[in-house]
DNA sequence: CAACCCACCTGACTGC
DNA sequence: TGCAGTCAGGTGGGTT
């Protein structure tokens, strides 16, 4: 799935497009993707108008204007894809795609969700209540706003046990870092990412800042990484792949010290890293 | 609490 | 060609 690159790559895509404009029909295939999608409430956003579309770790938020001002929550889990198509109001709509789970008509925008493994979510809540709501709750600091330094990983990683790369992957302490972006900015850091969170140093916690900020900017200005079944939302790939320095390059050299790259497995998980030069 | 581990689901790929 | 096994970008919930 998108981690936060991509999802927000997929939210600049999606937003000039939806912005503006008025839902006119929604259509669900089935009741439920990960959890229940709450049709009635998902029928009521019909009628208004979208004013904004955010992101909040890896959840994309469709704002509305009216009465309580409710959102769609959108998220897209491991497999979930959006597509817009441009199209006139008056135009026949295309057929539904194997695993095409719901759509929102916007005349002359179409938003479709394709998600063939469903582990993503659809839900709605009142702008009031939405920092609350299940699944924005709990939510972690976010790696490009205010607030996410040295500093703060110093801070959630004192005493802690757990490994570097699950204490990046906690988005109860930070959002947005998937398995990817985790192996990618522990290699920019120099840090094995077994390692114990409480074992890291402060130039270390400030390397390992650094390393999540860049990598996530970089990937963000690449389109993201897509292979496999990611693209954004007019099917443009995005080319973050290539810059890839140990994700899914088990056995290649390093592109800093020539030594293998490792693969090691923490549940089923892989973790890629260079144990020439990852300390 | 903290730190694992698993399930949820489909599809792509590998090796026999 | 077919079939079984493995793995895939997330994350809430259960167990230790």
């Amino acid at each position: 799935m998108p981690e936060l690159p991509e999802v927000e790559t997929v939210r600049r895509g999606a937003e000039p497009h939806l912005c503006g404009r008025t839902l006119c029909k929604v259509e669900l295939r089935r009741d439920d993707l990960r959890w229940p999608i709450p049709r009635k409430l998902v029928m009521g956003l019909v009628n208004r108008r979208c004013t904004a579309v955010e992101r909040r770790s890896k959840y994309l938020l469709l704002r509305f204007d009216g009465p309580a001002a409710p959102a769609a929550i959108v998220h897209l889990g491991m497999s979930g894809r959006l597509f817009i198509d441009s199209l006139q109001t008056h135009d026949v709509r295309p057929e539904w795609r194997l695993h095409e789970h719901w759509r929102m008509d916007f005349g002359e925008r179409l938003l479709r969700l394709v998600d063939p493994r469903r582990f993503g979510a659809l839900d709605v809540s009142n702008s009031d209540a939405l920092s609350e709501h299940k699944l924005l709750r709990g939510l972690g600091q976010e790696p490009l706003e205010q607030g996410f330094s040295g500093g703060f990983l110093q801070k959630i990683s004192r005493q802690r046990k757990l490994s570097v790369k699950s204490l990046l992957m906690d988005g109860r302490l930070l959002v947005g870092v998937g398995n990817i972006y985790a192996s990618e900015a522990c290699f920019r850091a120099s840090v094995r990412p077994r390692r114990s969170a409480g074992s890291l140093t402060f130039a270390e916690c400030d390397a390992l800042a650094d390393a999540v900020r860049a990598v996530l900017t970089s990937a963000i200005a690449h389109g993201g990484t897509s292979f496999r079944d990611y693209v954004g939302v007019h099917e443009d790939q995005g080319f973050f792949a290539r810059e890839l320095q140990v994700y899914e390059r088990e056995g290649e050299p390093c592109r800093r010290c020539n030594a293998r790259i490792k693969r090691t497995t923490d549940g089923a998980r892989s973790t890629y890293w260079c144990a020439g030069c990852q300390r």
